[in-house]
DNA sequence: ATGAAAGCGCTAACAG
DNA sequence: CTGTTAGCGCTTTCAT
């Protein structure tokens, strides 16, 4: 009797075992043909039995499919880090993709640009991925002619930079909350209010300032500052504290994300300020620091785990993998007010 | 003339723009045969102008070697984020997995214990990694077993529950930091001084409070608290706030993360307290938030970057895709005195 | 209802 | 030095 090498189980291991040929193994586990029960059971034990599952390799071989969704992101690990907007969006995509039986393949590269490329290039030539997943959509975004030069089916989260080069998910009403974050600060009897931006190379970012902009007009109003920072919490603390030491500060701030907003409250406590006694403070996304801090964040919440759910199940469906329909609803940024708003000083 | 499709290039393209079999393509482009230059240029140049690469389930069926590695963190998506390290860690494996070819497969489950222990099954049997990163020992952790009967080379970051079950990466003088952070506290004249621990079910949680009670023991004290919280911020508040509030209250705390950290500072703000003038406060890990609060977070610094390169170099040398050899050092944790920690009260 | 056989794209033996 | 060939593990016609 022959003795096989212990190791890497195949579906032969199982077809002997059962009694039937691989190629009974294979629909019967597809559900494809059809089969007695009797020779189902046999197959179905033998496959537990022996702990079998199809080669991924083998499967993507043959049938061009690799169950897996790629996603680069193209950050330094620190900014990664300060940001954590990425977790919440990662977790939601992954909520889809496993019970789908797909995988996640995750890259982190630098900030130089053709690292990025290089990246997704990779990701389409050695067919490692069925589908790319984009975020953080940035003017001129050189991806969507990249992917689709590639031919790798892709969704964008968030706001495209033009026309819609690429599917794209994003909540409707998306504007909202922003707009509601200043009509809270104007009920609140404020007159100078300034903005905190993020780098200016992202989409959101001029468009948040510009909804900000409009939304102070509508009561004659315009914005008393307009910052331009970055992700990385120490500009914004050093800028705000600038700020704060001038005489035409701005009674209330609101800033283009939650860590950006922890580091203002941070600014405002060491230049001695209260808040929201001397200053009003409202961010972005609603990250669960926001809960943790003292006074608690008023924030503009974002489904970011919607988001993720909704892309994951975007790319499944131009893989066919997915019946196609609309897509589940994301939730619309909406004002979360909790304790670092509150009326304008004297 | 027959038209090939146009899509999928393969090396048999590749082989016939060149005018030359696929297997000089195949030694050629992996540098294995030795051939007269010119065939290597007009390979090399028909490579490129077919934008082709290995499909990488071929060379994974061929050769059984994904170049992929797992990573499953069994959190909820929230928790997750409330603890960044993961970010941090994370771009410490993708440093050295992205040069070497390797890709990243990440799955987030939830809490429930079978859901990650299915995916580290699935990874096995579908053969969709080489190898695995483990991250958060647990007591009693079953993955080593299971990795072990699904053959799947594994490293573990941290401190293994037991004997040395599989290969560990962790930094030199593990307990340096917390024994500082101890000398530290004691040095400025704290007596009363407390624990915040995190999960009871991680390894670490029991060594770093042993270390705690150890170093506060050489100066003849005993903790003044010993409270086991958990990751998420909230309870962690709501803990410190309920023991500030008593008679006997710390002088000092120390906590097992810069996120509790943070927690308990806002918890401090909140019932009266000054930090660091009523309580001094230690955190863990120094993640960048810890820079952004008012006052700057006194912590233990872990190397989370250098044990995440460590551990991908470390199954890379388990594949045999690294030569043998000492993996780098990991920084060991170090104490870093910023604003939170000052003499003791009264 | 079930099995034999071809072939997905690649590489390692083996010929020439 | 270079090409032919076999086969990795699986699915899918096509026969039986």
């Amino acid at each position: 009797m022959a003795q096989r090498r212990t190791d890497r189980v195949t579906i032969s291991d199982v077809a002997a075992l059962a009694g039937v040929s691989t190629a009974a193994v294979s629909k019967i586990v597809n559900g494809k043909g059809s089969f007695p029960q009797a020779t189902r059971d046999r197959v179905q034990r033998a496959v537990v039995q022996l702990n079998w599952a199809p080669s991924a390799a083998a499967v993507a071989l043959r049938g061009a499919r690799t169950r897996a969704i790629g996603m680069v992101a193209g950050r330094t690990p620190d900014v990664l880090n300060s940001d954590p907007h990425f977790a919440l969006l990662i977790a939601g995509i992954e909520s889809e993709l496993a019970p789908r039986d797909h995988g996640l393949l995750l890259h982190i590269v630098g900030e130089q640009p053709d690292a990025a490329e290089r990246a997704y290039r990779r990701l389409a030539t050695e067919r490692r991925v069925d589908g790319v997943i984009l975020t953080e959509s940035r003017v001129g975004d050189p991806r969507f002619a990249l992917l689709r030069g590639l031919r790798l089916p892709a969704v964008l989260v968030g706001t495209p930079w033009q026309s819609d080069p690429v599917p794209t998910v994003r909540a409707a009403e998306q504007d909202q909350g922003m707009a509601d974050a200043v009509e809270h600060l104007v009920g609140l009897g404020h007159r100078r209010i300034g903005y905190v931006s993020g780098p200016e190379d992202r989409v959101h970012t001029g468009r948040r300032r510009a909804v900000f902009t409009e939304a102070l007009a509508r009561h004659g109003l315009s914005p008393s500052h307009l910052l331009a920072s970055d992700f990385a919490g120490q500009t914004t603390g050093s800028l705000v504290e600038k700020v704060l030491a001038t005489a035409d500060r701005p009674s209330a701030l609101v800033l283009a994300n939650d860590m950006m907003a922890l580091a203002a409250l941070a600014a405002a406590q060491r230049t001695g300020r209260q808040v929201p006694r001397d200053l009003s403070l409202i961010g972005h996304d609603d990250l669960p620091v926001g809960h943790l801090l003292h006074p608690r964040l008023t924030t503009v919440r974002q489904d970011l785990a919607g988001l993720g759910r909704a892309a994951a199940l975007s790319v499944l469906q131009q893989l066919g993998e997915e019946p196609a329909g609309p897509l589940p609803e994301v939730t619309p940024p909406q004002l979360v007010v909790r304790e670092s708003t509150g009326p304008a000083p004297g």
